[in-house]
RNA sequence: GCGCCCGUAGCUCAGCUGGAUAGAGCAACGGCCUUCUAAGCCGUGGGUCGUAGGUUCGAGUCCUACCGGGCGCGCCA
């Protein structure tokens, strides 16, 4: 429809143009809004009010002109000028409720589009370090990042999801040491853990799990894995240095094999149990990416800023003019030990995204690494590769509460609260829901009471009650035996004369341009809250006349209508990796 | 100190990228089940959009400064 309005003002505004009242170049084209109030009708245009400067006229008065010229519509029924200079038109009934059956005929394809083109995007989210089972926090990453991702597909994009598994930096090194050092303590051993060791119970299990594939194989005694070990943090040492030295030892006491047998041991069961986590919550990704497998792809990439000129040594180590590319300060990216740094897998990484020909790739981060994304696109642009082809995504942690109370976490101490425990807690529903229902840069408040309570309260219930309620008008007319084909369905709209209903279908409507503009600015919250505002207008009906009346006319008109809010609910909730019941 | 994000009703948040009288939901109060699911609906009250300037026909939205909250500023990952 608003293409539609959009053509009748081109029309009016060309003929302006040709009888050189408006400049030729002008610039502007016709904005159409919905109105907020009904007595502004349907949609209003502010066109008057913007080139009024340019044509030198008052806004209203080169409404009017603009008006006389629009071409008669057979859906338009009255314009109107109004305030300022709007213009306001009003919509025929049969206009509007044509969605209808335009929504019947498509049905789950109902306002998908090919906005996208078909144009290569990535998506890449979560990709958290494989040393611990996900949190929280790693939830709303992974919510947001999926919804994102299947936004983008529903309006033409080629969507890849992608997970990069940090599988080779020293976290996973001290994951290893602290599988192994839990495996020494089940054979016996006795020792004080290492403060900055992992603790959590799912080493201990790995542990087991290591016992009973190499038997004793690996034990040494605690003498000789901790003589001459630098002090531990509690004893007045440091406790990176302490770890450090237990890793090399570690290493030396296992041989290159039998470590890399208990560190792939540690790392694959924990990916194993994120994988596991994430198809549970409905994520799925295409590829799951070994930093491993970059190791040549970094040197050749500095290799590349190298022959750029944008390196440069200084005490020992080498360095990434970055600030030439308008970061904070230059970046070391092979240190003076000779290792290359994590920023240097990074830039290997990005470059290789981008060779692997995607058009964009949108990262997903925390909110707290927001002050790597300069360094990252300087980087990309030192390599001759457009920096705005990247779009990093900032997802603020989420505060949990329980009885109004904050729920403490703490990662290293291993009693965080862990995102299985609150798929467990809440649901899948709901927490996929809640976690994408506010801004993603916006802190969030997560009230668990909340999720988990079954009422209107709870905006999941509150949606997936309407769409249940419409199935269970299905059920009763089905009950009742009467069997009404789609096509006969879509015939009887014009039956309906309400303003609930005319309001249904204004919202109905909106739908294709509300999963448009929610998925270009990868925001979802903007289909939750249309949703909830689909499903509230339904409630209103619903309890205001009912459905299944005896004049079959009305009937089938309002069964129509029903059924074409349950199928955008189903389109939207789907998109939204919500479950659909049809009873509840 | 520098940089990024945020500040809208008592609470949690929207506000369609500059439009008409700033909106929902909770919480408070009053109503609605012999009728397709009351997991629902209807009504009432509630605001100096952090503050002060600026840009213009028009600012919650844009620019500047300040106030308040969060995060980041490693040869860590």
């Amino acid at each position: 429809m608003k293409d539609k309005i959009s053509q009748l003002l081109e029309h009016a505004l060309n003929a302006l143009k040709s009888e050189g009242i408006l400049p030729e170049d002008l610039a502007a084209t016709p904005a159409i809004d919905n109105t907020k109030d009904k007595a502004h009708g349907d949609f209003a245009t502010n066109i008057a009010l913007v080139s009024a400067k340019a044509a030198r006229r008052n806004p209203r008065e080169l409404a009017q002109l603009i008006v006389d010229r629009l071409p008669a519509d057979k859906a338009v029924t009255q314009v109107e000028i109004a305030g300022p200079g709007f213009i306001n038109f009003f919509i025929s009934d049969a206009s509007s409720f044509s969605v209808i059956g335009d929504i019947l005929q498509k049905g789950d394809a109902f306002g998908k589009s090919n906005i996208g083109g078909g144009q290569h995007i990535q998506v890449e989210f979560v990709s958290a370090n494989p040393t611990g089972p996900l949190h929280v926090g790693h939830g709303r990453g992974a919510a947001y990042g999926a919804t994102v991702a299947d936004l983008l597909a529903a309006i033409g994009y080629d969507v890849q999801r992608e997970y990069y598994v940090n599988d080779a930096g020293r976290q996973m090194n001290i994951l290893a040491a602290s599988v192994w050092l839990r495996y020494l303590e089940l054979e016996g051993e006795r020792f004080t853990f290492p403060s900055n060791g992992y603790k959590g119970e799912y080493v201990l299990d790995i542990a087991r799990q290591l016992q009973q594939d190499a038997g004793n194989r690996l034990r040494h005694s605690a003498e000789t894995v901790f003589t001459d070990i630098p002090a531990d943090a509690p004893q007045g040492g440091d406790k990176e240095t302490h770890i450090d030295a237990l890793i090399e030892r570690c290493k030396k006491l296992l041989g290159a094999d039998d470590y890399r047998l208990v560190f792939d041991l540690g790392l694959n069961a924990i990916l194993d149990d994120i994988r596991d986590d994430l198809a549970g919550f409905g994520v799925h990704y295409q590829e799951w990416f070994s930093e491993r497998t970059l190791e040549n792809d970094v040197d050749a990439a500095i290799q590349l800023l190298q022959d750029k000129g944008c390196l440069y040594e200084k005490e020992g180590a080498l360095w990434f003019r970055s600030t030439d590319f308008g970061d904070d300060k230059d970046r070391v990216v092979r240190r003076d030990n000779g290792e290359t740094t994590y920023f240097a897998s990074d830039i290997a990484y990005h470059r290789n995204k981008f060779e692997r020909g995607f058009d964009r790739v949108i990262n997903i981060w925390g909110a707290d690494h927001h002050g790597y994304i300069p360094r990252v696109k300087a980087a990309l642009q030192a390599m001759g590769i457009d920096p705005d082809r990247l779009d990093v995504r900032l997802v603020q942690f989420a505060i949990l509460y329980r009885g109004g109370e904050r729920v403490q976490m703490s990662t290293r101490s291993g009693s965080f609260v862990t995102l299985r425990e609150l798929r467990e807690e809440v649901g899948n529903d709901a927490a996929r829901f809640f976690y994408v229902t506010r801004k993603a840069e916006q802190h969030m408040d997560f009230d668990l009471d909340l999720a988990k309570s079954e009422s209107k309260d709870n905006p999941v219930y509150y949606i997936q009650y309407a769409h249940a309620r419409i199935c269970s008008i299905q059920r009763k007319l089905e009950e009742a035996g009467d069997v009404v084909s789609t096509e006969q369905l879509i015939g009887a709209v014009d039956a309906l004369n309400l303003d609930e209903e005319r309001d249904l279908a204004g919202l109905l409507a909106r739908y294709p341009e509300v999963l448009a503009q929610s998925a270009s600015q990868l925001e979802p919250h903007q289909l939750t809250h249309y949703l909830r505002e689909l499903a509230g207008q339904f409630h209103t009906y619903y309890n205001a006349h009912k459905v299944l009346v005896e004049e079959s006319a009305i009937r089938d008109a309002r069964i129509a209508l029903s059924y074409a809010v349950r199928q955008v609910l189903k389109n939207g909730l789907t998109l939204l990796g919500v479950s659909t019941p049809s009873e509840m």
